[in-house]
DNA sequence: CAACAGAATATTGTTGACAATTGAGAGATG
DNA sequence: CATCTCTCAATTGTCAACAATATTCTGTTG
């Protein structure tokens, strides 16, 4: 019946998702892409007319952006990068092996034998790149291996796993760029294996452990560079 | 030069804090307060005339909202007063005496002579108030009790500490009015005891256990009344 | 009478304009 | 020459109007 929905009136109004949303997303993507560094100021009137929309949806997402922690407001000044010290990163990295261990100790309550047996073939693989030496693969994987584990967690917790996703976006905006370096892969993947394990086992506590812990090394491995 | 501040030509302009915070304060109050039940939608245009101001801040404040879970938001639909179901109030439970734990946690690990003195003082007081039957001054001394362990964790802990506050007033959406019922005011304070016994010995994983266990017991009861 | 189509209404999405505040630079003054 | 004040430009805060969408009501049709 419609095939003009691309002439509509206004060049950015096609989408059926809310403006906000989008300025929201691109906001989040240049700040964590490093567009805009730490510390600058948002100016509201630039990004508008540089996303080609008015300054009420950017006002809006920058608001959205601050209850993540990605952004600080200051009153009739505007709102600012968040400038990440090195204690706020090490909160940082404390609470998101608190959620972490949460995820794996929900997920090891309830595991059925299809998830356990992904991801022991996760860990499988991720040993198989480490013996083809295949570094970049095996970030990528580890990557997939935990967003699994904290899918795989359930609905009932939804919001322990959107805090971890959030943590782990905000201590990206730590200036030195020393995060995730690489660790004994071997090591890691031990830390993995234990996880798996405990998940098998059923053991909630165990679980809530290892996952926790193979998390709190990156805090470790933060604090060996100083 | 200039002593009309107060004849400014628009009424609620006469405040140096942005309008935006006082309608986000205002909103959550009436969020908790129950003059907006959850699953009402919030009408903005009915809001922001009920507030003397434009729907801007309003939708501001809306976004605010919504990332601290109070709100969810419907594209083109709305925002609703967030309907918060057990499974949700479960959740809650467990992420807040999560942080629970960890604020007890991180409080140990550097408590001072003063701040162990002031908190065994405060059990002690519970004792006496539990003692002459009075209810309600427990309640409120056993939330102080709790506040000033989140306050006193300093710091390093303040992002842990607004999500313990932030989960705590979201519990209170829970439809069923059953939260806090009365438990055991003894067994309570006992396990008062327990956490401040734990930071005076400086016992890091000690204290994290009986915060978060002291708090779980929350669940317990709301568990137990179904 | 049930069900569907269409207009009327209510509400959200977005915009551009104006008011108020902040910050910077020019000019005066010690 | 340093410093202070005043003015001006830049930016945020707020508003009211317009556009688009969702909802409700009504009349028609089977």
């Amino acid at each position: 019946m419609e095939l003009d929905q691309d002439t509509r009136p206004h060049v950015a109004l096609r989408r059926q998702r809310p403006l906000v949303l989008e300025v929201r997303d691109e906001l989040e993507r240049m700040i964590l892409h490093g567009d805009i560094a730490p510390g600058d100021r948002l100016n509201e009137y630039a990004l508008a007319e540089q996303l080609g929309v008015s300054r009420a949806p950017v006002r809006e997402a920058a608001r959205s952006l601050e209850r993540e922690g990605l952004v600080t407001a200051v009153a009739n000044e505007g709102v600012y990068v968040r400038k990440l010290g090195l204690e706020d990163a090490l909160q940082l990295y404390d609470l998101r092996a608190l959620m972490a261990g949460h995820l794996c100790a929900v997920l090891a309550s309830h595991a059925d034998a299809a998830i356990k047996a992904e991801l022991r073939g996760c860990v499988a693989h991720m040993d198989s790149l480490i013996g083809s030496g295949d570094e970049p693969g095996y970030f990528e994987l580890n990557l997939a291996f935990h967003y699994r584990i904290a899918e795989a967690a359930g609905p009932n917790a939804d919001r322990a796993r959107a805090l971890y996703i959030a943590f782990g976006k905000e201590v990206r905006l730590l200036r030195r760029r020393v995060l995730d370096g690489a660790a004994s892969l071997t090591q890691s993947n031990e830390e993995h294996d234990r996880i798996v394990a405990a998940i098998e086992a059923g053991d909630v506590e165990g679980a809530r452990k290892a996952g926790a812990w193979h998390h709190e090394n990156g805090k470790k491995r933060l604090l060996d560079r100083l």
